[in-house]
DNA sequence: CGAAGAAATGAATCGTGATTCAGTCCTTTC
DNA sequence: GAAAGGACTGAATCACGATTCATTTCTTCG
């Protein structure tokens, strides 16, 4: 009975495998799922296009696996970050410029999971993240109101708010021209913060 | 000489080129550029496919006329509410509000012109928008600003800000599980409201 | 080494949708 | 009414990228 692979012809494969994911992220990353190709992938993973698809059925399914791979690290850094010590308006701050650090060093890719439309296949994926995101954020909102240090609000809402304000300003085409990145996550992260509180003219009814 | 268009020809011309952008909008509005097709599109105006390009060059050209008009109508509106009466805060917050009750009304519209990834030939035509849209905010944030109202700040930064909230809370995707339509704009408008004043501990060093 | 498959290759195929264009229909003018 | 063009049509063409698959190359093992 000849040939049947071996642990050394396994190991490659999984090495093409991981290169095959790993090319696929740095492409999104670069310039988000829509530039993503197959023949692209392929090339930099260096394998065949046809090759592809002994390790991944679809196009689809390949993006699908990214995401997944990229949207676990990124929330776990922010659980981690939601588990630290200090007060919970502590813990959001610095959740926050995590995620602005985070999404300002990784290009597009903090974009294309949040807000770039892709293949339906995928959204399923990024539901699933969005939630595990922002239930994260609504945690530490509702741990800072339960100790008395936010006032009650609507917690899905207001992180939703959130993510699209540090997204807005960080990553929009409105991050353009704007002072220098620093600056403008400190602006950003205060203006979110201070959404936060109730204190200011909140009922001038107009 | 047999035959010069004449004024009724040329009426029903533009009569023509009024639907085909008519519905073309249509088309987005119900569901993004994306799914715009040349064919869609001179089926709803009831056309054939090749009449479309006797008006306008390209798909891109005639996206693009629609980009520009929508957005002229918003921007419009945004600033007639910026120059009502009242205190900067009041106008800021009706402008906020016109703003959020246009973009649910509005279906994908919105979504469209502010965040849908398009052929590049059309982002040109976001960049003006943003930056009327946003120099209109801006300049509200300011009038508050110089009137004492408001707390100096990055406003290019803000109004960013201010921008990507509403359009996550009531767009994006997170904004399905949250409650009704109503409670979800006052939250969202009153937590950009705060964002802009200086109240609330800020400088918890975290 | 040589047979038996497995793995890899990349050119060909397919599907989709924009764009073109030869043929047809309409308008105008005399 | 008929000639002269313009406007309209929609099937054919093109472009692009995902997917397939016949062929080639590589591995394993007797």
């Amino acid at each position: 009975m000849p040939y049947r692979p071996t642990a050394r012809t396994q190991a490659r494969q999984a090495d093409n495998a991981r290169r095959l994911l790993e090319q696929a992220q740095r492409l999104v990353a670069a310039q988000g799922f829509g530039a993503v190709s197959i023949a692209s992938v392929a090339e930099a993973a260096e394998l065949a296009t046809g090759t592809v698809y002994r390790y991944f059925p679809s196009k689809a399914e390949l993006l699908a696996k990214v995401f997944e791979r990229a949207a676990a690290r990124e929330v776990e850094v922010m659980a981690t970050q939601a588990a630290a010590e200090g007060t919970a308006t502590q813990r959001i701050r610095a959740a926050l410029y995590e995620f602005s650090a985070r999404a300002l060093r990784s290009g597009r890719l903090a974009w294309a999971l949040l807000a770039e439309p892709i293949d339906p296949a995928i959204e399923h994926e990024r539901l699933r993240f969005r939630r595990a995101y922002s239930a994260i954020l609504q945690g530490l909102i509702e741990e800072g109101i339960a100790a008395g240090e936010l006032p009650p609000q609507a917690t899905a809402t207001v992180a939703a708010c959130i993510v699209g304000a540090l997204g807005q300003a960080l990553l929009g085409p409105l991050a353009d021209d704007t002072e220098d990145q620093d600056t403008a996550v400190r602006t950003a992260v205060d203006f979110c913060i201070r959404g936060l509180y109730r204190e200011g003219p909140i009922h001038a009814d107009a």
